[in-house]
DNA sequence: TGTACATCAGTGAACGCGCGTTCACTGATGTAC
DNA sequence: TGTACATCAGTGAACGCGCGTTCACTGATGTAC
């Protein structure tokens, strides 16, 4: 008896960073506590203090796998648009198509951004966390101006039209429309919202 | 001496809300605690439950007047625009723009949406309170309908467009524009994104 | 006009519980020689 | 191959503080007669 155990202390962080990441999005950071999480993951309390310094370094190590994954999932989103059409636009447009179809198969609608929630709960943390937000959105806004430049070099758009706004719009309606998607209690509002951004693009660009 | 005090139990109430709103959009509900909430108003702790009989009272009393002061502000905003212009379409742009320039004045930018912060604090709040959120962006859905219903009546829409999902884009550019501009430090983000649904709506009824 | 009572807008002290954090310790696994 | 030591992944007990809530009480203002 007694099998050779593996050393599993990297599961039980990801344990307890995935059960903080639930419990954050449905009542913020400063009502999760230490104890629920390692309730959730069967550790003790000092189990906790050996993988964080505590609730800070908690709440950093939360945000920076948020943005990572997030990260990852445009590029991959947005490549595989691209693989689809030559052109930047058609790409960008079936690339949006995809986000969207992504978004409406969740079948409990997505369960929320971790940018948003800090951001109702900015004076909970330090400022390196504050900066590691605002680099995120930041970066979305840059990733999709660079996307939005390639486009108008072969569509000229009908209106001028501010691009650094106009990127930052992906962003906000994601935002928004989780956010009513959750109040509202319908799932759709949020692809819905993604469509109507690609409709808007269209217009702009094709005018059509 | 010894003044005759008027009896300024509502306006400690008053002080007690204000202070309180602050408070939740800055760190949440869970971490604004009633002892803050006294020390800003100078009562005791006994004082604050003279007025409301616990923390959940309180925040539903919190979010109701934040709901009726944005029914008004919103009341107020388009009926002005309508009193600028016969049309439904050019009233309805004509508040957007006065909308986003109130936006643009704001100093310091919004100081952020209850309805929102509540949304990543949801299960901290008795069901009551959930519905009384739920109820006030599908009345913000319902106003923007009955707007846009009245506009498609003198100008059939070029493409095909979800009116709801339409009417729901205001709330969701202006909750997603509020964190933006909270998270970037850029308070110029919220009136743009509003300006582009302007724009958007131009193009959809009007075509340029 | 005076008096009794009711209401308003609080005070002051105490409560118990849950919270984040610290500290000394431990047994299993891995590594150097 | 055996042994000594280091590292990993925790345990268990204790801490003090802040929190929301309760309770009995109070003095100033308003109202009925």
């Amino acid at each position: 008896m007694s099998d050779v155990l593996p050393r599993r202390g990297a599961e039980t962080r990801e344990n307890l960073m995935a059960a903080a990441e639930t419990a954050v999005l449905q009542k913020g950071f400063a009502a999760t506590s230490i104890d629920e999480l390692i309730a959730a993951v069967g550790i003790t309390k000092s189990g906790f203090f050996y993988h964080f310094k505590g609730k800070n370094e908690l709440a950093k190590a939360l945000l920076q796998r948020y943005i990572d994954s997030e990260e990852a999932l445009l590029d991959d989103l947005f490549r595989r648009g691209d693989e689809l059409h030559e052109d930047p636009l058609h790409g960008f447009l079936v690339g949006l198509k995809m986000f969207a179809e992504m978004m409406q198969d969740l079948p409990n609608g997505h369960p929320g951004c971790l940018v948003a929630s800090y951001c109702y709960q900015e004076n909970l943390f330090s400022q390196d966390i504050r900066t590691l937000n605002t680099e995120a959105v930041l970066a979305w806004r840059a990733r999709f101006r660079e996307r939005l430049d390639l486009i108008v070099e072969q569509y000229p758009p009908k209106s001028d039209v501010d691009l650094d706004a106009l990127a930052d719009m992906v962003t906000v309606l994601v935002d928004g429309g989780i956010i009513l998607s959750k109040v509202a209690h319908d799932t759709q509002i949020l692809p819905q919202q993604i469509m109507l951004f690609r409709d808007y693009v269209r217009l702009i660009f094709l005018g059509t």
